[in-house]
DNA sequence: CTGCATCCTGTGAGATACTG
DNA sequence: CAGTATCTCACAGGATGCAG
């Protein structure tokens, strides 16, 4: 496949397929959460406590879409206490990888972008304010 | 690398460093724009026509995002009409090959996912609304 | 234990109009 | 042409309290 060609699957159809699976992986928690359950079936508590700083209502919000794309299953208990476990698809599972991929982008450029942006910020065009010194 | 290391990966420190780049490039327009100056120089107005849907407000500050992260370079000639000339860096280049694996799963994916969703809001508890019959 | 409802706030982002 | 400024609205998301 040419460059050119790859460029194309991103603007696809004005970029509404990338901008999907964007939506739905880039609220913040989602793709924590899909990570946290890959390999292990947690119980709601568990995920809250494994997922740090995330609110009950975003774990459950974030749940939720995901049960309903069909990425995670959730599998109610009728016992007392209630339980309810939550484990990755495989759909969800097969997520991982180019997420892998993204992670290792940011792992490698993190230093030149957080330099950048540093160096952006020292020598910005400030629109009033002056040099310190 | 094992699984459980990928997903360590992601995990990571709580999910800052995933998190950092999902911030950087999930702001709606930032990967179409990549993928658009893919390949290609442009100036702000091509870009604008090139990006549908995008507004004059939104790129100007997601081309600033870019710029000030070492993502995309900005070269203005001193010319009348003024002309202003957008291009990738390196770097940003590099994000090209990840964000790709990320659009292949979600083509790979979306129909799945769209499925997924329909049956589940078919399917789904409503509260109070019942079935149509 | 699990999860939903409510209130409240900050920010993302569109529309519009103006400047160099 | 290439932006900037302002106004506005909608929604993400935190805190808290209640219910099955």
């Amino acid at each position: 496949m040419s460059d050119y060609e790859r460029t194309c699957m991103i603007r696809g159809d004005g970029g509404r397929t990338i901008r999907t699976i964007l939506d739905r992986i880039c609220d913040k928690w989602t793709l924590l959460i899909v990570a946290t359950l890959d390999e292990q079936r947690l119980r709601f508590t568990d995920l809250h406590r494994q997922v740090p700083g995330i609110s009950q209502r975003m774990l459950t919000l974030t749940l939720r879409n995901l049960e309903r794309d069909g990425l995670v299953s959730r599998t109610a208990y009728a016992e007392v206490p209630p339980r309810v476990e939550y484990a990755l698809t495989a759909t969800g599972r097969s997520l991982i990888a180019p997420a892998l991929a993204l992670a290792g982008w940011a792992i490698e450029h993190i230093s030149h972008i957080e330099a950048s942006r540093t160096a952006y910020e020292a020598s910005a065009r400030k629109p009033s304010a002056a040099q310190p010194d």
